[in-house]
DNA sequence: ACGATGACAAACA
DNA sequence: TTGTTTGCCATCG
């Protein structure tokens, strides 16, 4: 099932997620060329439990820095996750959220 | 095989 | 200014 197009490629940039870093779903569709795709890149973050090899989707936050996706984890694993990398996560968001964001777009400097 | 849905984000009124 | 609507692609029923 990889190859999926969008979905694959989603998974390559969010595997390229520096630890301690954090980037979110429309940062990510605007790398792939399409911001209005940001929905299929949350979408895809759903279907990562099924991708080889699994993709840290705990890195992947919405624009707000919130962790919107941490239900789908189970509980409170993508907040234990995140301190685990040592990003702090208070209320379910994301603090420090710009200073610790990761865009493809500038950090890979395409 | 078809229809509905789902971890978002930006544009429009 | 806030609230609502549209765009996107794959998976589930």
């Amino acid at each position: 099932m990889p190859q999926n197009n969008f979905y694959d490629d989603v998974y390559q940039v969010v595997r390229l997620i520096p630890s301690g870093r954090v980037t979110s779903y429309g940062a990510i569709a605007a790398y792939l060329g399409s911001k209005q795709s940001s929905r299929v890149v949350g979408y895809a973050m759903m279907a990562c439990g099924t991708a080889q090899p699994p993709v840290p989707a705990h890195r992947v936050v919405n624009r707000q820095g919130l962790l919107t996706g941490k239900f789908h984890f189970g509980g409170d694993t993508m907040e234990q996750l995140l301190a685990h990398e040592g990003i702090k996560v208070i209320d379910n968001q994301v603090q420090n959220f710009k200073e610790i964001f990761w865009d493809p777009a500038t950090e890979l400097n395409l």
